[in-house]
DNA sequence: CATGAATGAGTTTTCATTCAT
DNA sequence: AATGAATGAAAACTCATTCAT
């Protein structure tokens, strides 16, 4: 009982360590964490953090997987009977939309040149698709619209890239410059996939 | 006249305080710059780079504004005689090619958020066109293919904008992810452009 | 009954905290040793080991006092035959070849001035020859040399005192240098062992 | 002038750093020594010390090796007309007396491990003698002594450490007790090195 | 008896900035 | 105009110890 209680104790204050911290990042950058700024947020003493994350890039990584995972999740349920054409637009912007409410977190983790994070971040290697289960879903798209012949045959791989790399840049400066409009974002992001639409087609 | 001189030499000083510290953070990012390196290798004291910019900040502001525009104005001669559609590929090469020996000042530049560099950087405002000369080019582009029925007529202010981002996206990626090999870059360039520019035909 | 188990009990997990730590100040010196580092390898929490000990001071002394007593003990079957100055070489270097295998313990225990330490570790005092035991056996070799007419007559005690610490200067150094090779080391030891068994000649 | 002043100003700073340093290392060893200590002794902020040494490193060797060539360079005056026997007896004597007046800061010299600290002090490795000029006054006494026929033919370099060490056993004891007797002092002294003298007669 | 959370003072180092000279 | 000494706050991290449970 008594255990259970302090695992759970424990679990919480993790948590706790990692909300105020993802917040810092999320409303002033990864360069404005510091240990003792989630410390002072939390009433408790600088070396106390050294109980639950053994270093501060421990915390970084963690919330950096946990919290991205979570943002990249909530995009998936897209899929379902659509052509693949319009899966591949719905999931676009499913995906910006979604990125854009987390948009600091977002920065912070896809703008990032660590190792540690590009393990999970990095994209445009070659023989990318089985690291990145997500890009799964792009690929698979390719493949039956290439079948259907909606999409000219391609190297699915690399195209994805292509693809999820220009939809980045528009998601990237939404995210930078922070003043559009919700019209003229969408009018861009769905001016951009026509192209890219238009683009793959036979 | 001896005022004017002085004058002068302030602004000789200025500029070395400009390029050395453009240097250290082309070479070694953004972080890797502070006082102490500057007045170091200027042979001045640490105190004197006060005489001549009021904070840091205004340092890398400075370059920021300044040295971008260097960087953008290298890309430019694009020539002309070329086909619309070959000039927005040479030119969207020449860019990233450009950018990428610049990866580190071009990265502290384009991911800011601050407004003093948005003034320089943004690009997806609406009415653009007129704030950024660098975007005429690719406007022109569009508007001579299209007249050209090269190009399927559209909003060229958002086409230029869609295409823009797409390229930045490709072009973050690379800088961000360092490691991809120089054929795969290339590859991922033409993918990219292909899929662009065959979105644009009629 | 059960509280003659307890106490044994507590015995035994303040032998194995002992044991821990001086296998911890062994492999990688005092400054290694933390509370930490101790209950960890126990399995124990931290806080645990002040049922046991008062202070991590507390448990240094007790290493050095207990454990110095095992590294002392482990030298002494010099055996008997021998004359006095074969005896006096031999377990000289038998004496420098164990301490060496200790030598952090060694370090930490020989080279502290702390009056507890010194309480055993001190050989120069006048009259030490009842308190060390240890001392016991060179003394009694210089007597039998003496009467033998091996070694010229002299105050024992002041002699044995010039010899130990002569040797303990040699193994100091070989601790303190580290990179002696085995060859010289032997070279050193025999030729110091040389000049002191000449040096007591009639 | 006021150039001059300012270096000459910086200087006594230096010098007083390392005076206080080593007055801590004197009064409570080299692990008491940290830069918070130094500078709240000066009434300086922590930071300030970084304008003088570069690390504490750096601190700690300074002191090593200029305090420790004062110790050292202190006793060489020896030498003269005496026989090398009288030679080698005097400038031991006057060895340790010497460090005995600065046991703590000798002891913190002689008992490091810290390869930096060997550069400096390290006497055992083969071919020292062209390090340690401060030995060559042990190796030309044992040769002269060779040559006059008081001392037996030996291989000098060797036989140089094997005394020194003894001698550095003996000196070692004596700062490590602290309450040994003047008397004793000599009596110990002067038997070893008795024994030594005797030890190298042909 | 044992836990483990929490503390608080400690460590070295970096750095932008100020200011008397 | 230039120096360079000095600051003070900040950084991450360590650790012996205490104490409620």
């Amino acid at each position: 009982m008594s255990r259970k209680r302090q695992q759970q104790h424990s679990e919480e204050i993790k948590s706790r360590i990692l909300d105020i911290s993802q917040r810092i990042i999320s409303e002033e950058g990864l360069e404005a964490l510091s240990i003792r700024r989630i410390t002072n947020e939390m009433g408790y003493s600088s070396g106390s953090i050294y109980h639950y994350f053994k270093s501060k890039d421990d915390i970084i990584l963690c919330i950096l997987q946990e919290r991205y995972q979570k943002i990249i999740n909530a995009v998936r349920p897209i899929d379902t009977g659509l052509p693949p054409d319009e899966l591949i637009r719905t999931s676009m912007k499913g995906y910006i939309y979604n990125c854009l409410e987390w948009s600091s977190l977002y920065k912070a983790m896809m703008f990032s040149s660590s190792p540690q994070v590009l393990e999970i971040t990095a994209v445009l290697e070659e023989g990318i698709l089985e690291k990145r289960p997500a890009f799964g879903g792009l690929i698979k798209a390719l493949e039956t619209g290439i079948s259907a012949g909606i999409f000219e045959p391609c190297n699915t791989e690399l195209t994805a890239q292509a693809l999820w790399s220009a939809m980045f840049g528009l998601l990237s400066r939404l995210i930078i410059e922070q003043t559009i409009s919700q019209e003229h974002r969408d009018n861009l992001m769905n001016r951009q996939i026509d192209i890219l639409l238009k683009g793959l087609r036979p």
